[in-house]
DNA sequence: AAACTGACTAATA
DNA sequence: CTATTAGCCAGTT
């Protein structure tokens, strides 16, 4: 990467958020300092070593849904991730961001 | 240097 | 509901 330190204010973002609470991509980029900016954090939670202790899982796309990416099994690995920490999906795989959501500081206000 | 890509989102149609 | 478009910009070719 050319810019670790870019990558790492998006880790420790994502590194905030509880057990058992998600975020999403638009928020993290927001809280991260780069509002607007959501494919970036898409970008760095990709560019993460299998190794790496922060939550990835936690972050998924605005309609609560997790993000479709070139390894399919990675998706159901998260959402196992997930349901382990007591997160539910509902029949169409979403999960309810009025319910699970994490919010942050300053989380722009909902509707 | 230039084109291409993508774990996104919001706005339309 | 699905599809398309535009905005976004660091990495990779």
């Amino acid at each position: 990467m050319a810019n670790p330190t870019l990558y790492e204010r998006i880790y420790a973002v994502v590194h905030r958020i509880p057990r058992g609470r998600v975020a999403t991509y638009g928020q993290i980029a927001l809280l991260s300092g780069m509002p607007g900016h959501a494919r970036q954090v898409g970008y760095a939670l990709h560019s993460l070593s299998a190794s790496s202790r922060v939550p990835w899982q936690r972050v998924v796309n605005r309609e609560g849904r997790i993000s479709r990416r070139a390894d399919p099994t990675a998706e159901e690995r998260q959402r196992l991730l997930l349901e382990a920490e007591g997160v539910r999906f509902d029949a169409s795989g979403r999960i309810d961001l009025a319910v699970y959501q994490w919010r942050g500081p300053r989380l722009r206000p909902k509707q």
